[in-house]
DNA sequence: CGGCGCATGATTGTCGACAATCAGCCATTG
DNA sequence: CAATGGCTGATTGTCGACAATCATGCGCCG
């Protein structure tokens, strides 16, 4: 069984405040949602728990990690931190080949609009996982998505209803900056792009609420293999 | 059960050298010797997995993770990035009560002599992760924890034999300057501290006891049939 | 004699059942 | 009437058994 299927479903629906910081994730109830058995599911949740994107606590359960304010600043820092320290090593070992990628997923991010918020989010995520990949690093690359999803976790919880956020130009004007082998220009354009999306949240308070996981994940396209599904309703 | 225990006896292994970087992880093996079965043991595995310290392959195992020389070199650059971060971050929100703790951390260092390596080991990394603690970033405490997990397993891999020993001085002299609020001497010391730890290590490429066979024809252009291929983490 | 394919043993992956634990509710009591 | 105690339903934690998969060694064939 794909068990990445699953993480990517909880991503998702996190992503798409299907969600919410808080919520719990029954076992029962997620296992009949990807239609598997929860031996799979604990062990997506535990995979989870150690990234921190959920929060497990012991006989209670897994629910959707919520970052305190602190927490979340932490993440934009530590973020500024490590992209800091990856455009300035990839410039180090720049090749003109090397680019090549990040302006695909410019083109790509183009190319996208602003049809599917996930897949857009997912776009942005990979811009930024692809300059720490250009370091050369993999250890930065490996904190740099566990950052992203943080970030989108954060982001799910913070941001401001109807301000679905998009930095229109930051992606180009930093890609464009590296391809010129303008290290002070990007890091500074790099540092911008995180201040501002961390500026268009609103870190002071949210509030949570419960829903049908079972539901959720159905609105997504996951269909149980009909194995005794969740008795909804009655 | 307490799984910590089984987690901390797999590290200390690797730490004694007892256990060595490749050798297999047995699932009844290590519930046998762990007096407990393999559904904890299974837990444990993939908590380290998560974390490259150990590699789990489907179907064939857990194994102790051999870090390549870059692997290895990534490791101790990212340490650099976040440390030098760190002490910046730390001495910009410094009072006095705070280094406390680091006084008492190098007191008990040099009150341990050099008596258990693995306990040595242990106080060495509280040390470091007590840095990032007092820069009051938590992404960058876990991240540090996780590095200095790892930096023991590059140690254990990479240490010439017969040469155990550590730089004598370099923790009290960083505490030091980091009392004294002096910044750019803290970093320049932790820097300097890092390269010398790397520096005693073989990480010219001598002896690479399995060179990886996969990795050298993925070198030559030539893929697996990627059933699942290089799956890490869990 | 060397290489290929298959049986075999051992290990990992999967699953359902049972036990332990916790939150919520109701009766009892001061 | 409020607070406490135990009961109950539901959820998580644990475990052993079975199925699937892989490495090994043997025999067979070229």
């Amino acid at each position: 069984m794909d068990q990445d299927l699953v993480v990517q479903g909880i991503l998702k629906a996190i992503s798409l405040k299907r969600l919410r910081p808080g919520m719990k994730l029954g076992e029962i109830e997620l296992a009949s949602a990807f239609g598997t058995n929860r031996t799979h599911i604990r062990q997506v949740l535990s995979h989870l728990g150690s990234r921190d994107l959920v929060t497990l606590i012991p006989n209670r359960g897994a629910f959707v990690s919520q970052c305190s304010v602190d927490e979340a600043r932490a993440i934009f820092e530590t973020r500024k931190i490590l992209e800091r320290a990856a455009i300035s090593a990839a410039l180090d070992r720049f090749t003109p080949e090397m680019g090549r990628n990040l302006s695909r997923l410019v083109a790509l991010e183009k190319a996208h609009g602003h049809n599917d918020r996930w897949d857009g989010l997912d776009l942005s995520a990979s811009f930024h996982v692809e300059i720490a990949r250009l370091s050369g690093n993999p250890v930065l690359v490996k904190f740099m998505e566990e950052l992203a999803l943080r970030t989108s976790l954060v982001i799910a919880q913070y941001e401001p209803p109807g301000a679905e956020d998009h930095c229109p130009d930051a992606h180009p004007d930093i890609a464009e900056r590296i391809l010129a082998r303008d290290k002070a220009g990007a890091v500074a354009a790099m540092e911008r792009h995180l201040t501002e999306m961390q500026a268009r949240l609103r870190l002071d308070g949210g509030e949570e609420s419960e829903a049908d996981i079972a539901a959720i994940f159905q609105d997504l396209g996951i269909v149980p293999k009909a194995k005794g599904g969740t008795r909804r309703g009655a």
